[in-house]
DNA sequence: GTTTCCACTTGATCTCGGTCAAAGCAGCCA
DNA sequence: TGGCTGCTTTGACCGAGATCAAGTGGAAAC
């Protein structure tokens, strides 16, 4: 599992062009080169633990973790998805704010904080990235803030299925009528963690989705759109939201 | 109004040493004082338009403003609050994500943007105080994700009021009986947008923790917490999640 | 083959917060 | 002084989603 990516020269990274290092020129890409190391984790590992100390920031090449608080009693609310190309850590930061997890199996691309900290101040191409990256998740943050004050649960589970098929979607049929597919990455518990519901209500919900045509769905977790403009509505969202069939 | 800020050296400005300029040198401050310049708004005016093109960046120095997302069926949830030193802006982005307005009068402090943005490659320190500013209002609304999606109304009107308290309090008496004094600065309503929920709901809870003795409230603005710590216990927090009395 | 397990679905009931409606209350203008 | 106007409180009722409780189905294990 491992060694599929040891050794891997950057220029050949899947992800390189939408990650950290993404526009970073020759030396400087050697400079990360040197300091990178990759790890793995299964699915349902914790990656780190909300206070900890972390030693590292990196990248996420394959899988998805989850950014997860609980409260004392049990309560959890799940506060980021990060998908393959996803900055993890705080530059600057010692201990880390909450519970990193990997939902799937993950493999992540490390580098040791404090030489990525050194480099950062030397290189404003990645210091640079780094802020436009950071802001785009405050964007997310904050869209999904909108999610879960205001939707109801039918809105919410839509919203959540749109956002997986913006970044993860694979187009089916080309053409004027361009099917969206997927597997879902998440458990519906997951889901209800990150949509602050229950299982139930998610459950239902697909259910209902599924019933009135928005959906379709084999087994449990593949899901196919068949039109992506009526999913889009469902959540609520402004007709386009700048989004591409 | 206006007046009573220009012409102002930032070395005496109120806010400078929790704002974007802190811990800039002598020449990177001189920098930003020639391209600096204060601007008024009354309350509920709104600053920045959703979609507009934003050619200025800056910091609140007085006043409250929030960021509010709006579904177009009319549901409100307001994303953000800035208090003074907060940050306004997206360097690097053309254009506002969200609704910007003025809750109470505001000032605040300006820069045309590109300016700004030339100053910022060049001078390390901003860059760098405006990604930890970045991360910091990262965390904030992940916070606020958990309030929004795992709170009861009374956990979250306690978490609310518990906010505002730590940012914007002054301490009453001092010494072991600390009672902490301020005043609301926001409408029941802007309340409820802010915690996704009705004004009513806001109202009846604020209500019942004052019948509790949680809080105690002279007129409809006025907040006394004789007891911090079951404010926090009350918001559902931990303990005392890094808090000073 | 069948047992077990786990993720998921579905149903019955309850409850918190939303909705609708009516006052209360302070500041403001005439 | 009196009536507006806008913010707030309070009450009565309702419904979306939570809770509690079975039941289903498919894949791995024996």
């Amino acid at each position: 599992m491992k060694a599929q990516f040891d050794h891997t020269n950057c220029d050949e990274c899947p992800i390189r062009h939408r990650a950290v290092c993404a526009h970073c020129d020759v030396d400087e890409l050697e400079e990360l080169e040197d300091i990178k190391y990759y790890r793995s984790f299964e699915a349902g590992q914790t990656i780190i633990w909300s206070g900890d100390q972390m030693n590292f920031v990196g990248s996420v090449v394959s899988g998805i973790a989850s950014l997860t608080q609980t409260m004392e009693d049990g309560r959890t609310q799940m506060v980021g998805l990060l998908l393959p190309s996803d900055f993890v850590g705080r530059p600057g930061r010692d201990s880390a704010p909450y519970d990193v997890q990997a939902t799937t199996d993950v493999v992540m691309c490390c580098f040791r904080k404090k030489p990525f900290e050194d480099l950062m101040t030397l290189t404003p191409h990645i210091a640079h990235r780094l802020l436009q990256m950071t802001l785009d998740e405050l964007d997310a943050a904050r869209e999904w803030m909108l999610v879960l004050g205001r939707k109801t649960a039918r809105e919410k589970i839509a919203s959540l299925l749109s956002i997986i098929a913006r970044r993860d979607a694979s187009v089916g049929q080309k053409g004027m009528s361009g099917q969206i597919v997927f597997d879902l990455p998440l458990t519906r518990e997951a889901m209800a963690d990150y949509l602050g519901l229950t299982l139930e209500t998610v459950s239902r919900q697909i259910s209902a989705l599924k019933r009135d045509g928005v959906i379709v769905l084999e087994g449990k977790r593949h899901v196919t759109i068949p039109d992506m403009g009526r999913l889009m509505e469902e959540a609520g969202d402004d007709s386009d939201g700048g989004f591409l069939i």
